[in-house]
DNA sequence: ATAAACAGTCCGTCTGGACGGTCTTTTTTA
DNA sequence: TAAAAAAGACCGTCCAGACGGACTGTTTAT
């Protein structure tokens, strides 16, 4: 026994907020995230909310953290299964497709906007998609090594599909077709990602 | 004479209360913007507000309009100034830099996203997005000919340059350095405008 | 036993919206 | 043309509900 029993209670507990607190950014916007509805979908009181964080701002900065973490664990083990060369843009393709359209990606973007006019959200936001950005840079480098190092190019390079993305995952909340969305992607991977193999690969 | 300084004053008002609404979004946010506040900042009594807007949601449709019309005449406008042949594509570009991290484009961010969640708001945010976006391609196209036709290729592009541009506009929320935003422009600019010369793409 | 983890209630504030009243134009009428 | 009537634009107050969060009580593990 010792002190499992506790422990688990504790961050069952937490881990619920947690999620709770993602899906309602996620399904009613950070404007419609109040603590009322966060609790009831973690089936949680309100007491126990007020005791895990103390106030909104630090159950959504704590999000954020979850948020960052899943996002990162998810990418690196998803980016180990890419197939060597043949066809390996294609599936990081995929892969950016996938996670920009998960819920991931769109509580990220609900608390990236808030956090425009929010002070101390922003401050909390800045650290952990620090993390992400490095995480991604290092993934890519990584997979496409014509785009590692820390010169200029790659660098802008690595910036302009998460501008992207961004912008894609922006784009398709208007949108039913997400075939457009793909021929993007496409795009940009044709002219940023299928240059330079300085060697072998099988294109046109 | 007649029917003049009642109209007037009409107009007035409403003008008002759409910047003020513009503004409060710019501002302070989606979520923040409440009808006090705009009231207060158009320097508008609370009976006149709901006189203009039977509703919130209206107020905020009708700025949404207000934003589009103002987002196109400025960018024709613009347009028209651009340079003939050299200089050409950077003037583009600043252009399109300069529309992105105006309060137009702000705004019309913070209602993006909030209609992620709000079917009504949604709705009444296609038509106008619809015609900024066939206004941006008509003006695409007339400047740069070779981006011109209903072939998929322009297609991407212009859809491409969008969510760039608002990727972008996002990601400058949490960075302060610009100089990189400029440099991903460019770079799509070089990848997408330049091969302009004649109606036959190149490849170096 | 005692402290952590949780529950439930309560409070002050602010929200969007409703409402009746006031003042200023416009239209009608004589 | 001038007075009376109607219409329109605007004002300020009020309200029910929802918000964030403080509070006190109850359970549970150690």
């Amino acid at each position: 026994m010792s002190e499992r029993p506790r422990q688990q209670r504790w961050e069952r507990t937490r881990a619920a907020l947690l999620d709770a607190a993602v899906t309602c950014l996620v399904e009613d916007g950070y404007a419609e995230t109040t603590l009322q509805r966060v609790q009831t979908r973690a089936g949680v009181s309100r007491g126990a909310l007020l005791h895990h964080f103390g106030s909104k701002s630090e159950l959504l900065v704590a999000a954020v953290r979850h948020i960052a973490e899943r996002q990162i664990a998810y990418v690196r083990t998803r980016f180990h299964d890419l197939p060597p060369v043949e066809g390996r843009v294609d599936a990081a393709v995929d892969l950016f497709r996938e996670v920009m359209s998960g819920p991931l990606f769109l509580a990220g973007l609900e608390l990236w906007l808030a956090a425009r006019t929010d002070e101390a959200l922003r401050q909390a936001l800045v650290p952990g998609e620090r993390e992400l950005g490095r995480t991604l840079h290092d993934l890519l480098s990584q997979a496409f090594p014509h785009l590692s190092g820390t010169d200029r190019q790659s660098t802008v390079s690595h910036e302009s599909l998460l501008a992207l993305l961004r912008g894609l995952a922006l784009s398709s909340v208007l949108r039913t077709d997400r075939t457009i969305e793909d021929e993007v992607l496409h795009l940009w991977a044709d002219q940023i990602l299928r240059p330079v193999p300085s060697s072998l690969e099988t294109s046109r």
